[in-house]
RNA sequence: GGGCCCGUAGUCUAGCGGUAGGAUGCCCGCCUGACGCGCGGGUGAUCCCGGGUUCAGGGGAAACCCGCCUAAAAAUCCCGGCGGGCCCA
């Protein structure tokens, strides 16, 4: 009775069809057993307010259709969604809200807090994704769960047996006040006003004064190297030369290095390990070595200045170069000093002992996995091996923060002082910190006293088993063994392929020396109306509901599809979102009108004009069914469109109308069976191949149609026959109608006016004829030319 | 500071060596038995700027393959700039 439907989408059946599919458990994650299986990896994404932004919702929408789309070509689609909720971001919203210090409250507490505010953010968020018709698997359980967590700290044992993961020292960003680390997001930066020191130096192979500027006299004795432009024409000459560094004379190579700025200060610059995280790249960047003068609480600990607070150094050292007459001048300046964003003292750098996971040594075997993922695009692949190339760290996963997964570490201190790690045996969630050690750490340690570890991991150390946890590693459908890696697709954007994607290849390759899945999907970023990425801070964030209201969920899916082509940024765009309702309107009504007839019961012989439609359907499906399995729905969200509405309804429906009804008789009841026929094929193929993207519109007609729904059905490949009609007759039908359309329009007829003439067609449009009379009420058409051409080509005329 | 990507009508976008297609907007017309959130026609782009390189068509259902006289092919390839995006430091 889908005929009898109102001639507007209603937004509210929408509600409607969500509540029928909760119902029918289509969310539910089904393993039939009988039928191929594939995973979506989907990114958890973290959870820093109660929504998504309309980008994000896109990519999900994405990821939807294809889920949608591999389960109507026969495949059991595991499709979850869960939260990263691990991770700094809630901690400093957490301490923000409440005015507090997370090592100053018990840890117990300040869990309990960022906990509480994650949960008060989830089920808006889910619930604004389902509104848009994602089709996934709820999973409560996120990445801070001890079901999740319990997974990652199994695999941090299995690496640290085997010895890939070491504790070693390394230079952190360190508050000297809350002597902690910080991390990158943990540091602001403000404006300060101090003094440019120009002090000079000495060149030791030629003893003459060079001069340098710094803001961080008291760093001198902690001086490696001095640096200048390697463009800066004053300089060249020093290359190779070394320069003795006041007041403890230290003796440090001069080098060429772009970051220097020749208009800074002298275009001299000094580098000392370590200055702040510019200079920490240059010592990284020239092999420098490493030189530590300040201590965990911002002392100075080595050399003459002893004991002295920063700013006391700076002081005394000052004083000691202008009694030494080195400091040449000192300018005033203004500059953006990092501080830590609790307290503001500003940041050192000093070194910590961290864990780190092994990776440089096996870059050359993680560039040679690359090739055994499918990249769509192509193109990203680089990015990665690119990425995978420039590495020289081992990868640090320690943390001194809270809410994460813990490192599942006891210490054994034995009588003389020294600590020995223990690991548990793995298969619990492990909070060291507070929880009793487990009996077989307690055996291996009975001559010591236990301390936890206190740190946690990275967060990135987490997320990068996600593909065993969509695979259901940890539930009790799990199908790990059978769709690991080659039927599992990590979606995922650019802006993450060096850290998701890069360490998910780097612990597959050290958990089973493999890749972690075989297909990987990147996805543009999505863009507020002017092309800029969109930020909470800028306020240009577009929420994902407020055009859903306007538009509809399927209008902004099809916006989802039809700007996001692979691997490219898109926009928003109201305008597509628009054109998005129009066309679910367009779809509404062309299922209107071809279910207004009855159902043919068996094939007819079809007419020429009918099988050009086919062929035109069979390589637009073959198109779209190609690009949907290439993850793609850009392809067919654009090939689509302009099929049903440009070929199809302006056409095709058009034409074989007159045929359809046959008022009065004047085609064969084959012939009209024919019509009937082929309308109902080429919709319902149609409806199908746009339910992944458009599932709602598509659903409430074939159940109002057929009494069941379009998501139960399967997608098959067009019938090689339909290949045999003619697509080029339907190519010259369009051009006839376009003819006879304008030659009317420029005579201001009516279309539906008689035309009193015989028009002439090439000899090859002659199988349309029939139906290009009575379509354009001509008094008759034949091959030929007549009097007058109405067309650009010569192809049609009138006589 | 480094790397990668992008820059086509008012707006959004396709094409990525051979007459620049579409959508939307705007203008005009229609009222055609599914749709005015409709139908038809028209309008609108020196393809960001500057420089460089380089013109042949033929065969095949197609992916693709073989080629290049001449006064004559660049949005598309290369270099530089400007503007935007992202990642890294």
């Amino acid at each position: 009775m889908a005929h009898r439907l109102p001639t507007r989408w209603d937004i509210k059946w929408e509600e409607d069809l969500i509540k029928t599919w909760e119902r029918e458990g289509r969310f539910k994650t089904k393993i039939s057993g009988n039928k191929p299986v594939f995973v979506i990896d989907t990114p958890p994404p973290y959870l820093s307010s109660n929504r998504p932004h309309i980008g994000q919702t896109a990519s999900y929408a994405h990821f939807d259709m294809i889920a949608r789309f591999l389960r109507m070509r026969g495949v059991d689609v595991v499709f979850p969604f869960y939260l990263d909720r691990n991770g700094l971001p809630i901690e400093v919203q957490v301490e923000k809200k409440y005015n507090i210090v997370a090592h100053e409250v018990p840890r117990e507490e300040f869990l309990r807090l960022c906990k509480e505010q994650l949960d008060s953010y989830e089920g808006e968020f889910v619930a604004s994704l389902r509104r848009w018709g994602l089709s996934f698997d709820y999973w409560p359980n996120g990445t801070d769960s001890p079901e999740y967590r319990r997974m990652t700290q199994r695999t941090f044992v299995e690496l640290w047996r085997r010895g890939l993961i070491y504790e070693a020292e390394r230079p952190t960003p360190w508050c000297p006040r809350c002597r902690t680390a910080l991390a990158e997001p943990e540091i602001e930066y403000k404006e300060e006003e101090t003094y440019l020191n120009y002090i000079k130096f000495k060149v030791q192979e030629t003893g003459e004064d060079i001069v340098i500027a710094t803001t961080r006299p008291e760093l001198l004795p902690a001086t490696v190297a001095v640096i200048f432009n390697p463009e800066d024409e004053r300089y060249k000459r020093l290359n190779g030369l070394h320069a003795v560094v006041p007041p403890e004379g230290q003796v440090v190579p001069i080098l060429p290095h772009r970051a220097a700025n020749p208009q800074y200060g002298t275009g001299l610059v000094m580098i000392s390990t370590f200055g702040d995280t510019r200079d920490l790249m240059i010592v990284n960047d020239l092999k420098l070595p490493i030189k530590i003068i300040v201590d965990e609480s911002g002392r100075i600990k080595t050399g003459r200045y002893a004991g002295l607070s920063i700013r006391e150094a700076r002081a005394k050292i000052i004083e000691d170069l202008k009694a030494a007459g080195l400091l040449v001048k000192q300018e005033k300046l203004v500059h953006n000093v990092p501080i830590c964003w609790r307290c503001k003292t500003p940041i050192e750098i000093i070194v910590t002992r961290e864990l780190f996971v092994r990776q440089v040594e096996f870059k050359e075997a993680l560039i040679k996995l690359t090739e055994k993922m499918e990249f769509y695009p192509p193109e990203y692949r680089q990015v990665l091996v690119d990425w995978i190339k420039s590495l020289e760290l081992d990868w640090p996963v320690s943390r001194r923060r809270y809410y994460a997964t813990e490192v599942p570490i006891w210490w054994c201190v034995k009588p003389n002082g020294e600590r020995v790690p223990i690991v548990p045996n793995g298969g619990e969630y492990y909070q060291p910190w507070r929880g009793e050690p487990p009996a077989e750490v307690k055996e291996a340690c009975k001559d010591g006293k236990l301390e936890g570890d206190t740190r946690v991991l990275d967060t990135w150390f987490d997320s990068s088993i996600s593909w065993m946890y969509a695979s259901g590693a940890t539930k009790d459908f799990n199908v790990f063994p059978k769709v690991y890696p080659h039927s599992i697709m990590r979606p995922q954007g650019y802006d993450i392929i060096r850290t998701w994607l890069y360490y998910s290849l780097l612990r597959a390759f050290l958990l089973f020396g493999d890749v972690p899945f075989r297909y990987v999907r990147i996805n543009g970023m999505g863009l507020d109306e002017k092309g800029e990425a969109m930020h909470k801070s800028k306020g240009n964030v577009v929420d994902p509901l407020a055009p859903m209201e306007k538009y509809g969920a399927d209008a902004v899916r099809f916006w989802a599809a039809a700007a996001g082509r692979l691997g490219t940024d898109y926009r928003y765009n109201e305008n597509v979102i628009r054109e998005g309702k129009e066309f679910v309107n367009k779809v509404l009504n062309i299922s209107r009108f071809v279910f207004s007839f009855p159902a043919p019961e068996a094939q007819p012989q079809l007419t020429a004009v009918d099988k050009a439609m086919l062929a035109r359907l069979y390589n637009v499906a073959k198109k779209v069914i190609a690009a949907y399995s290439q993850f793609d729905v850009y392809e067919p969200a654009h090939a689509l469109y302009d099929f049903v509405w440009h070929d199809f309804a302006d056409h095709y429906i058009e034409l074989a109308k007159t045929r359809a009804y046959n008022r009065e008789g004047v085609f064969t009841r084959e012939e009209q069976n024919s019509a009937i026929w082929t309308l109902y094929t080429v919709l319902r193929y149609s409806l199908k191949l746009l339910a992944p993207i458009i599932p709602f519109v598509t659903d409430k007609i074939w159940r109002e149609a057929f009494g069941k729904s379009i998501h139960d059905e399967s997608i098959e490949d067009p019938p090689e026959w339909w290949r045999e009609g003619d697509e080029g007759l339907f190519e010259l039908v369009k051009k006839i109608d376009s003819a006879v359309w304008r030659y009317k329009n420029k005579r201001g007829m009516s279309l539906a006016d008689r035309l009193d003439a015989v028009l002439y067609v090439p000899e090859t449009a002659m199988p349309a004829a029939r139906d290009l009379k009575y379509m354009h009420k001509v008094v008759d058409v034949r091959p030929g030319r007549g009097r007058e051409q109405i067309d650009e080509e010569g192809l049609v005329w009138l006589g």
